[in-house]
DNA sequence: GAGTGATCATAA
DNA sequence: TTATGATCACTC
């Protein structure tokens, strides 16, 4: 176990991503965000995403938001997730953004869910609300790809839910559906627009959408490292 | 209490 | 406006 320091680049190897993601294990966030020199939030009411944006930091991520994985290089996505003290995740786990538009011919394979959560880095963080932010500690990291069957499980759900979207069905999607893999509004607010697919298939204008994993499949990935 | 729908901050 | 990082907070 060695010690953490901050990172100047991004880790060039998976070894070297993995031994730093080793290295902020048992800290709590309001250390972590000592060393790397920023102010941890009381609370998440505004700055929801400081969490996982702090992690990239202290991994070398690349900042920004580029619709690829946070370490391209390396064929790896960052994810953050929020447990309660049995390792059981307290939210759902958001993927991408799901676009309303000219989805024809897309197929799982190539599609960004698969594209974000074929490699992915875990980083379990204790996010019990009664807990503040910087007394919340941080978990052992561990990779992850999907095995077969949690694939199969994905793709049947992305697949009933472009078939909606698709067909026009956009507004009728709820949370409700997907069974693993759920479609969520994901914007600033509820007045913000975009285009979509309507009836008949005319463009209509409807609230941004982003694909999420249920804490049910978020839960299995956990447990399957314990 | 769980889950859905709503919301916050930031970058390009 | 799209997309990244997510959690909040109201309803059931």
């Amino acid at each position: 176990m060695h010690e953490y320091i901050c990172p100047k680049t991004e880790p060039k190897s998976e070894q070297e991503l993995m031994q730093q993601a080793a290295s902020i294990a048992g800290l709590t966030l309001g250390e972590l965000a000592t060393l790397n020199n920023i102010q941890t939030p009381e609370n998440f009411k505004r700055e929801k995403g400081w969490t996982g944006q702090l992690i990239e930091l202290s991994l070398g991520a690349a900042a920004g938001s580029k619709s690829q994985q946070d370490f391209a290089a390396l064929g790896i996505e960052l994810k953050t997730i929020p447990i309660d003290h049995s390792f059981s995740p307290l939210e759902t786990t958001y993927v991408c953004y799901a676009h309303l538009t000219d989805i024809a011919g897309v197929e799982w394979q190539i599609s960004s869910v698969k594209n974000k959560l074929q490699r992915v880095l875990w980083v379990p963080i204790d996010g019990t609300r009664t807990t503040p932010p910087k007394d919340r500690v941080i978990g052992t990291p561990f990779l992850w790809s999907p095995s077969a069957e949690q694939e199969k499980q994905l793709k049947m759900d992305w697949e009933e839910l472009m078939d909606m979207i698709a067909l026009g069905d956009v507004e009728s999607i709820t949370a409700k559906h997907g069974q693993f893999l759920q479609i969520r509004p994901k914007a600033a607010n509820g007045q913000a627009l975009t285009d979509a697919i309507g009836k008949s298939g005319k463009v209509i204008q409807t609230r941004p959408r982003g694909f999420y994993l249920r804490k049910d499949f978020t839960r299995q990935i956990i447990e399957q490292q314990f």
